[in-house]
DNA sequence: GTAATTTCTAAACCTAACTTTAGATCAAGG
DNA sequence: CCTTGATCTAAAGTTAGGTTTAGAAATTAC
């Protein structure tokens, strides 16, 4: 029982609710790898919903195509994967996503103290890179609120 | 005490870290008005800082330019805001705000229940519409996880 | 007064993540 | 067999959120 014939691309459309267009895009991108048929048509894999689907929560989490290729890359190409493969590859993956919302959530937190609180302490708050991504690339945001050591009246 | 010299555009970005050709495109959307001086250089209020300090942080949030455009409506424009101001705008953000995490944290905990808990409910797990976009435009992503109605074995 | 910075506008360009289009081929149903 | 629907490829188009470029004018620094 190896590779059997395997399912068309309109059924997993069907299936995850993703275009067409989509998946295709996706096997451009390396989050999938179908093999073709006599006909030179796609074929999946079945546990390919599972992978499309795993595609679509880690976009919601804000993760980008390659950061979610790199996790998939640690699914086995080429066969089903067990309960174990997918298992290893949740939790790395549940670590960045904890985090993720921790930085949203002390975001918020901060934000509270800033604005929401009725006091008068929003000039000089100082959200400080904020965001795990902020000095990653250049020169990004610095200071937020309007903060900045150097402290003026500026309402 | 009208309106005074006004700050530059260059100051802003220093200020904020934000380029200077983003804070003309924020113009451009609608999220600061700028007048201009004799030269036909752009001036902007001084708590403009706090205008773009604030468009950085709900940006981080996942807002949209349209979506924080309609929050800075319900400040006053063309004078500088009270703390009553943003204490005004607070809270109807803060609600949205909350409501993204808590999506974000019930997504993460049915991913939990999915893949991460070792046990063999994934095949039948249904994430459904778990993003308060979902449903909004057209037929987007519907079942999760490769779920549907009718469940086959698919790894 | 002159030089060096900033700023101006408009238009083109950029990346991510897709969609659309066009024309051709494949597959499935009757 | 024939028709209809699904799929194929390649290239162009789309949206969001900006950046870059070019040439000109304003402002600041010396």
């Amino acid at each position: 029982m190896a590779k059997s014939a395997g399912v068309s691309i309109g059924y997993l459309a069907e299936r995850t609710g993703l275009a067409v267009s989509a998946i295709r895009y996706y096997e451009a991108q390396g989050l999938v790898e179908p093999w073709r048929n006599a006909g030179g048509q796609r074929r999946f894999l079945r546990s390919d919903l599972r992978r499309l689907s795993f595609i679509m929560i880690a976009q919601q989490f804000g993760f980008s195509l390659p950061e979610i290729r790199e996790y998939l890359k640690k699914l086995p190409g080429g066969r089903t994967p067990t309960q174990e493969d997918w298992a290893a590859i949740s939790s790395d993956f549940r670590d960045h996503l904890d985090q993720r919302i921790e930085t949203l959530m002390k975001l918020r937190d901060n934000l509270d103290g800033c604005i929401g609180c009725g006091c008068l302490s929003l000039p000089r708050c100082a959200l400080y890179n904020p965001q795990d991504k902020a000095g990653e690339k250049g020169t990004g945001p610095r200071y937020l609120m309007g903060d900045s050591p150097e402290v003026e009246n500026d309402g």
